[in-house]
DNA sequence: TCTATTATCGAACACTTGTTCGAGAGTCCG
DNA sequence: CGGACTCTCGAACAAGTGTTCGATAATAGA
């Protein structure tokens, strides 16, 4: 009886998961098959199904635990937090970071979106859709703030995101810049490009306290 | 004997190609039957491979199509223009109009590029190689001569191809900004991101035709 | 007209797919 | 021990896969 909160069959689901889901990202959802998948957790084929009850769930509880974990990092590296830009950047952070700690799971998760359908597309797009809404309001309230004009927040948003999510297509943690220098990278990359000129200034000014900032920026604005 | 260039082999091609690129980009590539292409081209199942040998060679047709027509028109497009930044934004125009207006093929290309193998994923490899590069030297020459500090080219290059072909994820031409705007939005977002406070300068000193995107921008900055 | 080439098709093949089922180990608690 | 669980497995199934082959139509050139 698992009363325990790790129990041996969470350990033994979670290594399935991590498993599978290196398969997923090398081969692709579609191509792996569950005999890929028997043969490289060493289980046997219909063995896995006590641990799920189809492939597309298994993609799912992949997808689920692995949003799941990077917006509850997200909420809790915020807390506390007001300052927009500076909470963009906490966001941008974290992130990237665990993408890159976890590249096959979100690998898994930016390309095999569409994989999944019915209601378990439906409960990892939710998880997805408040993300989403989170950054995006984010950008329209830093845009409000710094005035920024002639861009248009949604664009701004999937920029975003596609920066992020695409390097998967490409990021090799051995032979480019590590973690935090992707990070500052494509912090300054988007930030300067979101704010235009008005980075500077913002940036300057971060380095005080941030309760100054937003009236600063008004005051030097008019 | 089809000594004509459009004649009827190569009609029927390109329609069968339009046709599956739309279904893979619906369905993707490995759950689409060759059954699905059948019915969606309203031809026999073995008919279709009067057209090509193999459901691979199929997709292959529709990457190596799709890619040549962006290189070639980029080529052309940027013929005679020497400013880089100039070359830059055409660059980004024409592969974003690109992939808007065929953002079935386009999905294709960015989606399925590790579901073709051997020498048919060479060949595609080798245009995109060609391509990349051709952006990142872009950029380093303008990091060379706007004198950019603390940007890893490679990053920034792979942070603009995301920027451009994510947009297949979530961009509704009927909903969202045109082509035109879009293009306006990914370029001042990248650009002044890139060159940081430069922007400004690099702007101002700009001369020629297709100011009249960027001047409500200049001005607003200034 | 006849003939050669181009284009299309139905039927079948060999193989892989995800999933199920019943049986049997392994483990813990009374 | 003994029974009630948790967990694992081999074997099989029905359905779907990409591809081939030989036989026709359709077309064009002589």
């Amino acid at each position: 009886m698992p009363s325990d909160a790790q129990s041996k069959y969470d350990q033994k689901l979670v290594h399935v998961l991590k498993t599978s889901a290196a398969v997923f990202a090398d081969k692709g959802y579609h191509s792996t098959s569950m005999r890929d998948i028997s043969r490289a957790t060493k289980m046997s084929l219909s063995g896995l199904y006590y641990y799920f009850k189809s492939k597309e769930e298994l993609l799912f509880l992949i997808q689920d635990y692995c949003f799941s974990t990077v917006i509850d990092d997200c909420r809790r590296l915020l807390e506390g937090v007001d300052d927009p830009i500076r909470r963009l950047k906490l966001l941008i952070e974290n992130h990237l970071n665990y993408f890159v700690q976890n590249m096959n799971e979100m690998k898994v998760l930016s390309h095999e979106a569409d994989s999944i359908s019915g209601d378990l597309f439906k409960k990892v797009n939710t998880k997805k859709r408040q993300y989403v809404n989170l950054v995006m309001n984010l950008l329209g309230e830093i845009a409000r703030e710094n005035r920024v004009l002639g861009v248009d927040v949604r664009v701004a948003t999937f920029s975003l995101f596609g920066m992020m999510n695409w390097i998967y297509n490409w990021y090799n943690p051995r032979k480019d810049v590590d973690v935090v220098g992707l990070s500052n990278n494509i912090t300054r990359l988007f930030l300067s490009g979101f704010l235009g000129d008005k980075a500077l200034e913002a940036e300057r000014l971060e380095t005080g306290r941030a309760a100054h900032l937003d009236r600063s920026v008004s005051i030097w604005q008019q």
